[in-house]
DNA sequence: TATGAATGAGTCTTCATTCAT
DNA sequence: CATGAATGAAGACTCATTCAT
């Protein structure tokens, strides 16, 4: 993520004459991380529509002016903090790739680790996420890459699970979809409705990593005949 | 849906002190028709916060004014579009309880009766329904209803997983609860982004069914030294 | 009068959250007069009702977004007009008492100072007062600060008729209580209704204070056998 | 007062196309009292503002469309019902006079009698009449009327004082301005303002009668000079 | 005549964004 | 670069009034 942030929009009227070529530093870098995470905190707290872009600057302690100085709109700022929750999420997955091919786990514990991972990544800031990805709206650019990262993400997991040899389940491309999209949505929606639960954290870990281990063992199909 | 919507804001004001007692008609229940389709296909357009009222009366072909003597703000609106939803989902779960009773299917046909009459629900407007749960700010009231539906789906589900002989989890109220939230959530998310597929529709139920039923079959823990 | 107007409404919402801190100069000083100044000459042309505030911030100059930077709502304004006539009001109160004291007027030269204070406030732009007295609907903390003002300035006008041999009344309190209000009424009459009046100002005073002078010095009941 | 309420509007767009000729009776004078006696209540209890035509027409157990049946415009209601006050007043003052040249009773009981009859008026809907008379925007008719009315009550009144030996002012008609004056705002202040009392009615009223007719046996200017 | 659904101009208020200092 | 006062388009909502039935 860079400090200067493009926008994004579709230019409705005049905006950016010239987009600044020379990063920004020193005590800008420290204004940026300063507005991000005051936008975070008051989207968490008030919600996007409420969230204002003086607020945003208050809580930050610079001005509005200062503000847009480095983000050209309010939507950049809601860019900029996906992206980084994107990059966290990829993050999160290459890392577990990475473990999962070094240390040649079972299926199972590869699993476990991977949803706790993602867990991790909603549990902090959930409404924040839910706020960012659903309420506000996003940018055709972001919204693509927000796709492309699933995608991807579909593609390695895809790619691991070849290497297991308990999975059963014919296409692992298909298997990786279902799990990918399993995962970011359950672990979204248990983080996102917390008094809605039945099971706490690690039970439903435990159940999730459950269903999916049956679900990549055991062959579609062959569930029902099997009893 | 009666034509009489009822106000579930918290009352800001005094706002309309008397509901209407006659049920109003002919013209009127046009009106109201008009306007909850104008307000469905304006928030699919628009998004939540650029459907404005007056948007959706011009759409409807009524005034602003029509539209607040039949909705006592733009939240009734959203609530009343959320509770046909609300309404033929915990129907769908009825009637599939009722099938499911009588025609004793296997498992595998039970979920996939159950999915595909969720997949139906969520497909009639994908992004309307997205806008509305999750862009658009809920009252209190329709948030808890929104939470006992899914409580209540979740125990009508584990009270009919235990007919099953093949469900082989321990704790059916918390298999059902997976169960569930994932069907939900899953389908929700294939409906939402039809450009993110890897697999068809039809694809994607088998696929669906098979987690769930390998899941429900497999006791947990048990699947990984199965193969 | 401050430059910064403290919100007197009961908050319907969040509101203005914290005050601003840092005292607002310059160029804003002047747009909060300037907005003062055209709210007084907008109420006074078109009354409450019809004295928008978009046309108050189009008097004075200025865009409605810098009247609410500095006015939170439409009664703020009311409330900083209405609080400088009840300054004035109570000053000129103050003022006279200190008068009286050191003066040692007889009875008929204190209630003649003291009417033509309260007539010159009453006399700027009469019709404003009254409409923001009697037209506009005033928030209760206002309410009740116009009480206070008047039952101190019973208590007051009370205490200093004690100091007054000439005053025959039994009840310096009750006289206090029908003196203040006589002048207030009387005068907000004979000001606001200049096409009605049958004597001139000065002899309007003769009169008013011939009235309060009679009243004060012929104890009640005696009146009519003295002459 | 008649039924049909001639538009005092200023004709802002299209109106009354033909004022109707022939008087309505019958099941019109019903409906004429009932929509009166309903906006008397809903302006006493919700305000003018708020006292919206159709909260009147529905408090009457009318449509809406009868009420401007019978009144071209919300101001016409109001002019109704102020007329009615007029009405009142002026007949209370032409009893009192018949009453006085009478009953040849002293000045102190004459003028109780005013001062209480009066005190009546006003204490029927304090609120009410406060909202009628200051609240609502006046046509030019109606204050025009309400000027002649004082004017002649001025008149009256000092044609009657002229019967009082006891009555020392030099010029009746300047004291009959201020005894009209005087007993109409501080009777209607008494009224609107029950909360800021400090004397119960009666003693009111005693003080008010000693007020007045101090003022009427000492001439002016006598008072000071003669302790 | 009575009805009451429909109208739409007009209100208050908010907030992303700009720009003079 | 930073500031923050100023901007003004836009939105939710109200209510006096009309008119087809």
């Amino acid at each position: 993520m860079s400090t200067r942030i493009t926008d994004t929009t579709q230019a409705k009227s005049k905006k950016r004459l010239e987009p600044r070529k020379t990063p920004v530093q020193g005590r800008s870098r420290a204004s940026v991380e300063a507005i991000l995470t005051a936008a975070a905190q008051v989207f968490e707290s008030h919600g996007y529509a409420a969230g204002t872009t003086n607020r945003i600057a208050e809580r930050a302690g610079v001005s509005v002016g200062t503000l847009y100085q480095y983000f050209p709109s309010k939507e950049a700022i809601v860019v900029a903090l996906l992206e980084e929750h994107l990059h966290e999420t990829t993050r999160k997955l290459h890392e577990w790739v990475g473990h999962m091919v070094s240390l040649r786990h079972g299926l199972r514990d590869a699993l476990t680790d991977y949803v706790q991972g993602i867990m991790e990544v909603h549990q902090t800031r959930p409404r924040l996420q839910h706020i960012l990805l659903e309420e506000a709206p996003l940018p055709p650019r972001l919204h693509d890459l927000l796709m492309a990262a699933d995608a991807e993400a579909v593609r390695t997991m895809g790619g691991l699970l070849r290497l297991y040899p308990e999975v059963g389940h014919a296409d692992p491309e298909s298997a990786a979809y279902l799990v990918i999209h399993t995962v970011e949505s359950l672990t979204h929606r248990f983080a996102a409705h917390p008094d809605e639960r039945l099971l706490d954290g690690p039970r439903f870990v435990v159940e999730l990593v459950s269903m999916l281990e049956a679900y990549l063992s055991c062959p579609p199909g062959s569930g029902a005949t099997r009893g």
